[in-house]
DNA sequence: TTTTGAGTTGTTCGA
DNA sequence: GTCGAACAACTCAAA
């Protein structure tokens, strides 16, 4: 037992990042496991160079996150410092503040996030204070999977092969003991300053009806997705009347849970090939961080830079609709506004709204993909620009230019009974199911309220493909 | 070095 | 109604 003289020991600081969560967080678990007092830190960084600010849905997420975090980190006497401003500013600072001999987090695989934390763990090493990092948000760290030609995979199929074959993912780690207490007092901003809560107009009330933020609702959603419908999942998967997806997204962007969690709860519950499908839809993020890791301009330059030449519209209208949900098109407008009032949108309905905007519209992937930015739950810097510039045809193991969508047959397919249409577009809750996804057909030509479409597909489709075709020569 | 097989998610057309 | 082919080559990754 120390006594009471004994000088109170240099704490160890976990800087927390995109990993919200207590359990199997490795640089949480090392600081702990030191038995000296230990400081956690969010930094809101909006400062350092070439960092994207966040989204407005991710804001709103963020704020509850880190509000569960707090709590979460009391239970184990450790506080939980925020404070905003250029993270290797405010690192140091709050070493030097501390006394902290060592300081640890969980690796990022972004560029501008590669630089800044390579640049404070070598200011940090020369002031003499210990800094480590640990894997923890992929299970497949992007450099250590390398094809044995070419610097990096541009195939799913063959990445993912690959990665299967490397290792299987470690045992995830469980929430670690109490802290030591200790005495060590730091300032902290206040959540409720940070204006991370969108205020006149409040448009959040759908975001909260849909979700809870924290790492408790990351494991229930866990658990009732486990619990429901994963055999049934490579079919279900597609069917955005179904509740058939994890909607583990967002839970995985921030971190409340681990894909490691994720890997082992799906193993051990089921091996079916839904199972499989499910867990191939990890390898998809493991995929797509890979791809940012060695294109850190993926959300700004095509990988294919025939597309540099492409002559986009701009079209403020035509865009305006679409983020408006006003399109004309059922499915494309259904989506649009489960994106606005949930902050998420269902995976096929993702792929049918972003095909709409790029080759019925032509108008830029960039443009798409900084709505989704801003306003996705789950959006990150890798997922939102590498699906963007596959559907677009401009990126890895991208779609094929002559793949357009039609919204009619993928509503009549994929929403066979309207169930998922009629939720989102009220105007054509009354609309039957025969004209449903094609509501200029239905008798009398229009529905109340609800607008004409604003391309006609099938020429704006032969537009597209002549436009694409023309950029191989 | 060269060869070979393969590549998330579609649509349309004609037989 | 159903089915296969065409759509466009090209690049990737492994043998």
């Amino acid at each position: 037992m120390p006594s009471r003289s004994d000088p109170v020991p240099p704490p160890t600081i976990v800087w927390f990042r995109d990993d919200l969560r207590l359990a199997d967080n490795p640089a949480l678990d090392a600081a702990v496991s030191r038995g000296t007092p230990v400081v956690a830190v969010y930094v809101l960084d909006e400062q350092s160079p070439g960092i994207r600010p966040l989204g407005g849905a991710a804001r709103w997420w963020l704020h509850h996150s880190l509000e569960a975090l707090a709590t979460a980190l009391r239970g184990l006497r450790i506080p939980l410092v925020l404070r905003r401003g250029p993270a290797e500013a405010v690192i140091g600072d709050l070493a030097a503040a501390t006394g902290a001999d060592r300081i640890v987090w969980n690796r990022r695989y972004g560029g501008p996030e590669i630089a800044i934390d390579k640049a404070i763990k070598t200011a940090l090493t020369d002031a003499g204070i210990a800094v480590e990092s640990f894997a923890a948000s992929l299970l497949y760290e992007p450099w250590t999977l390398k094809p044995s030609t070419g610097p990096y995979y541009k195939v799913f199929t063959a990445f993912w092969k690959a990665a299967r074959a490397s290792q299987h993912p470690r045992t995830p780690l469980p929430v670690p003991d109490r802290a030591p207490g200790g005495s060590v007092d730091v300032p902290s901003d206040l959540l409720d300053d940070w204006g991370l809560l969108p205020k006149a107009p409040d448009w959040s009330g759908g975001l909260a009806d849909t979700w809870t933020p924290g790492e408790a609702g990351a494991q229930e959603r866990l658990q009732t997705f486990l619990e429901g419908t994963v055999n049934d999942y490579a079919q279900s998967r597609d069917r955005p009347d179904r509740d058939a997806t994890s909607m583990l997204s967002p839970h995985l962007r921030f971190g409340e849970i681990s894909p490691y969690q994720v890997w082992h709860a799906t193993l051990a519950r089921d091996d079916s090939s839904g199972a499989d499908k499910f867990l191939s839809e990890i390898g998809w993020r493991e995929f797509s961080w890979h791809l940012l890791f060695h294109k850190p301009d993926l959300a700004t330059t095509n990988i294919d830079s025939r597309f540099d030449r492409f002559a986009w519209h701009r079209d403020q209208d035509g865009l305006r609709a679409w983020t408006n949900g006003r399109t004309g098109f059922p499915i494309v407008d259904a989506g649009m506004r489960q994106l606005w009032h949930t902050g998420w949108m269902h995976n096929r309905v993702r792929m049918i709204a972003a095909s709409f905007l790029i080759k019925d519209l032509m108008i830029d992937w960039r443009d798409g993909e900084a709505w989704f930015w801003d306003t996705l739950v789950d959006a990150d810097a890798a997922n939102n620009p590498a699906s963007w510039q596959w559907v677009a045809g401009s990126g890895a193991d991208a779609s094929p230019f002559f793949r357009v969508f039609n919204p009619v047959l993928q509503g009549q397919k994929f929403d066979p009974d309207g169930t998922y249409v009629r939720r989102w577009v009220p105007e054509l809750a009354d609309t039957s199911v025969k004209t449903l996804h094609e509501p200029w057909k239905a008798t009398g030509g229009t529905v109340e309220n609800y607008p004409a479409p604003i391309v006609d597909h099938a020429r704006a489709r032969q537009r597209a493909l002549d436009a694409f075709k023309a950029l191989k020569d």
